[in-house]
DNA sequence: TCTCTTGCTGACTGATGGGTCATTAAGTAT
DNA sequence: ATACTTAATGACCCATCAGTCAGCAAGAGA
């Protein structure tokens, strides 16, 4: 006759739930973020949220986890399985996947690690552990193999991948401040890594 | 006899108050930070900051108001008025400033404001017109007479401004999050400029 | 010394929101 | 059908905290 009030559907709330608290931080930020909204954006009462995770700041982990590991996996899979030089690498699949930093829900865990993660230091710690510390390896791993190949010089960007991830941080936080001024951050990035490698295949120094 | 159980200094309690409250924020975050906790810090009972500031909110701009103008007035200052080179200046003077800001007040307010942000729309604009906008403009200007002297030549630097300021963002978050994993963000703010000036001065493109 | 003004206090309140739990109803097994 | 398990509800609790206000006391003025 009448449609049930719910549905048990154990194995998919976690995620459903995990998506929709990230759309409610993107907007609010995690301290101001109300646990039933998140409950009412993922169609569910308050109480449920506490089946599945004991805390507020348990789903907020959740979020980060969640979001963050499979990207980087993916990325990190793809320097390798491509044939591309380092120069093609770096000018192709690198570029596109910073390019699209800025707009992904990546942009909003950078945003909640600055704001929340002086109070959260083990999850800065997952978060360096299997984001920063890999991507920074990877990206080094790469330049490396520039060398080896006779592609570019030994320069200081060996030991300062940071290089080449600054205009993406930079990007991220600048469109999310400042989204009505107009930073063309396409062209920053694409700029930035015109520098290095101008600087890596030739020159001085 | 004994000593009086308070002073009326009405002169010195707001900027002893903004003060307090900037060390707080920069240890708890805003949202974190109760206004009672800045009132023990500042040596002072928690109705008075009423009397001072309207609401908690309006403290926070008052900090972030009353810490951030006057760095940015004396940077501009001393462009105009010192008689260095574009090179020169940027060299020194400029790279000596954007080498404080990981450990300045300024720090903390960038994080403020990229956690906060989004829920303080009239503050992000006030930060964008006496901050951010001034700040490339100036940088810009400095550019620009550069060109005029024939130091450098025109190029995408020119309409980026934003490149040489990013590794000073880029070492402020770092620095916030990943203290531990200690980047050496002076050499990476002299690499930026170095590579930079390099570009501008000779090269083609 | 006795006002009078006003900077300042601290106990109070009202609302907010994280977290709980007794109860209900969806699905499953028999 | 009937009994049983457990996903899901939502009304409730209560600690927390931004903001208030009646009264107090520091210092100025006479």
């Amino acid at each position: 006759m009448s449609e049930p009030r719910f549905r048990r559907r154990k194995e998919d709330r976690p995620q459903e739930i995990t998506e929709a608290a990230l759309a409610a931080f993107a907007e609010k930020g995690y301290a101001a973020t109300r646990v039933e909204e998140v409950a009412k954006r993922a169609g569910v009462s308050k109480g449920l949220l506490y089946l599945y995770f004991k805390t507020k700041e348990e789903m907020f982990k959740a979020v980060v986890r969640g979001l963050v590991i499979p990207r980087i996996d993916a990325l990190a899979a793809s320097i390798d399985t491509s044939g591309l030089s380092a120069e093609e690498f770096l000018r192709g699949p690198f570029v596109d996947f910073v390019k699209t930093l800025p707009g992904s829900p990546i942009a909003v865990v950078i945003r909640l690690m600055i704001a929340e993660g002086p109070k959260h230091p083990d999850l800065v710690q997952f978060y360096w552990d299997n984001v920063v510390s890999r991507g920074l390896s990877a990206i080094t791993e790469l330049l490396e193999r520039g060398v080896r190949a006779g592609e570019f010089r030994r320069t200081t960007v060996n030991e300062m991948p940071h290089l080449l991830v600054m205009p993406a941080v930079f990007s991220v936080i600048f469109r999310l401040l400042f989204e009505k001024q107009a930073l063309d951050t396409d062209r920053l990035i694409d700029t930035q890594v015109d520098l290095l490698l101008a600087h890596m295949k030739g020159g001085n120094s």
